[in-house]
DNA sequence: GCCATATGTAACCATTATAGTTCCCAATTA
DNA sequence: TAATTGGGAACTATAATGGTTACATATGGC
């Protein structure tokens, strides 16, 4: 698994929470439900922990829960706290003798930009509690 | 340079051809100017005249030529050329014993179509002739 | 025909990001 | 004290991308 699923699993692992939002949960019961490592949940979570998402807690009886109600917590945030850079890269080099090269990273950016404008509202429009409510109640 | 830059120089590459749109230009030329090798140019062009945007020639005085002007290339049909997958990943694995684990898939696909109903028409509304038009005026 | 030039492609190596694993420490509860 | 749990370091594995070399093939000019 090379692929980028940080956000997939990311979401994944906050809707395992949400469906108990009372109990705390740990790393290896949401990794179960993930089918991965627990070491890999908890290095996920610990993003989403310090961006306020979720809250940790060590010893018997801990784990992790939301940091507040799954209506409030968007999918943006889930986004911005586990992605890097956007979703597109831009190259680093280029040769700056040439006249299209030199413009070339200010006409991507302005395209990248135009893009994103798009996708960041649509990623804030939804939350963890639209995910949540697409899920059997449970038993 | 592991990150994904294909389709940054993909329209790079493009413009480097749509500046002068009437000359055929050779890999060593563009590649110049993206500043990389010309095997990883000819790859890329490969995709994109399999795709039908560009023509090749072999032999001398041969090389690459947009195969419609322009103004008929979206940026759309470059990035579909290039790019395999969407903009996210979906994660292969999952417990089938877990209840919440079988519907994320279901569940992470609609977020993902919902993100890229709204990319797709911004890439089909700009095209090439979009990019040029914002480059200085060839010598 | 010969040669320079150019694409097409295979083969290989380097780099990087992500995932997976093992191990130990710190904190908490019973 | 013992069991449980997150935090995090350190390491390996895998895969995608980019970079490079090499060679076959095609073309145009002499």
């Amino acid at each position: 698994m090379a692929a980028n699923s940080r956000f997939a699993v990311a979401v994944h692992a906050l809707a395992v929470i949400a469906w108990h939002e009372d109990a705390r949960h740990s790393s290896r019961e949401i990794a179960s439900s993930v089918a991965t490592n627990p070491v890999v949940i908890r290095r996920l979570l610990a993003q989403l922990s310090r961006a306020g998402i979720v809250e940790s807690a060590h010893g018997a009886k801990g784990g992790f829960r939301l940091a507040r109600p799954a209506g409030k917590i968007r999918l943006y945030d889930v986004y911005a706290a586990v992605e890097e850079g956007g979703f597109f890269a831009l190259p680093e080099k280029g040769n700056d003798q040439c006249p299209v090269s030199c413009r070339m990273k200010a006409i991507l950016d302005g395209v990248f930009k135009r893009v994103e404008s798009k996708v960041v509202p649509e990623l804030k429009r939804a939350t963890l509690a639209d995910v949540v409510g697409q899920l059997p109640r449970p038993a």
